[in-house]
DNA sequence: CTTTACTGAGAACATCGTTCGCGGTAAAGT
DNA sequence: ACTTTACCGCGAACGATGTTCTCAGTAAAG
């Protein structure tokens, strides 16, 4: 079973000690890691480490790097917390899991990254199954429901990485900004980088910005 | 200068031998090795193979590998080949740029991961200019324009993952799937993936879809 | 013709994901 | 009771990766 996605592994130990660890100990141990370095410090060693266990260990329980990945978003994806039944009004449903996905992904900066890759585990299941619902009285067929899904999570995405957190870019990038800033040969650009750059003092906050894009996500842009 | 965009670097040989490479040799090099074996094979060592040259090179044209990155999607982006000026219909330019970028995702399915990452070079500043100059009729400001570019974007990335290439998902994805579908206890899910699978005998090919989700991206979800 | 500044690139290093194989452990088979 | 079986944790090793060091070669500047 190389090729398996982890949910569907059995795990049914007969013989044999039984295993010093669960999924969801590895799943916090990655979260531990991604939270207080980065994805990229979520190595198999550093995992292990967290675990106080040796690197070849963690194989006994996932047979992939992807797996980890796996683990952590579905167990952040608990963090939601959705009600079990929509409401009935879609709209303050869909403003509802959009702003529950910023608080987690302001949590998590990582979710960002590996959300989109990552498998459906039983958590992520619920979620979809949630908006699934919530989107029903909307009138749009399930692959059309499925792909606004997507969208929205694809936006609150980029939307975190670009306006939450615009720190983030490097001291490099913000200097090629500026050198974007000051080239005439590309004035409306020239003018969006000025607009980005300044941390909003008058008329928008990172919140604002927030609820009237999503505003503009459900209504269409020119809404 | 180790934390500087490529973009940046100022290259003006005086003495010594001419460089045996330029940036666009590299950066075809790159290309030709993605669209052959995929990102993950995009490594120093290959690229530079690809090029006839030592690994260690390279570094002479770059100084991360991300560098790379940057000058594969700067390159690519030189395929949109959109019309100077924008033709005052705002709609009808945002349905052409959409239309370039999915072709070019097509053709390089790679761009999808990397494109959100990358550094803005001078194909994509031009790319850029012409979509906030095209939507300049709607009334939005820049900081909204530069939102709606990285959405669409966006979409076109996951969409492009989702309906055009899914059997990239892999034998243990598509056996998830199937087991997903089957669970009595997510009924929503279920259909959802059932409608997904079958690919779309009869209302809609992945052509329709692209158009429609386009039209919902513009127009908003219930419209 | 010496100096200088750049070139290409082999070798080496740290780190990564992953596999092999070992000694140990506890339930199943007899 | 004891052998067998199937699992456990994990040190060691492998191959591949990004990156740096170093050095011989080369061509323009002084």
């Amino acid at each position: 079973m190389q090729d398996t996605v982890i949910w569907d592994r059995v795990r049914e130990a007969r013989k044999g000690p039984r295993p010093a660890h669960t999924l969801d100990d590895i799943a916090r141990a990655a979260i531990s890691v991604g939270d207080a370095n980065g994805v990229e410090a979520v190595s198999i060693r550093a995992v292990a480490a967290q675990l106080g266990a040796g690197a070849a260990s963690l194989y006994r329980y996932i047979s992939r790097k992807d797996d980890l990945y796996d683990l952590m978003v579905d167990s952040v994806a608990a963090e939601y917390e959705l009600p079990s039944v929509p409401s009935g009004e879609w709209e303050a449903d869909v403003v509802l899991v959009a702003r529950r996905i910023r608080d987690v992904y302001r949590r998590h900066p990582w979710m960002a990254e590996l959300a989109p890759h990552a498998s459906w585990g039983p958590n992520t299941q619920d979620y979809m199954e949630f908006f699934l619902a919530a989107l029903e009285p909307t009138g749009l067929g399930h692959v059309e429901r499925i792909e606004f899904i997507g969208l929205m999570s694809a936006w609150i995405a980029t939307f975190t990485q670009l306006v939450q957190q615009p720190a983030a870019t490097g001291a490099g990038r913000l200097r090629h900004f500026a050198s974007i800033a000051a080239d005439p040969a590309r004035p409306q650009l020239a003018q969006a980088i000025v607009a980005l750059m300044r941390a909003d003092p008058s008329s928008s906050s990172p919140d604002q910005l927030f609820e009237r894009g999503l505003h503009r996500l459900i209504h269409g842009i020119a809404g």
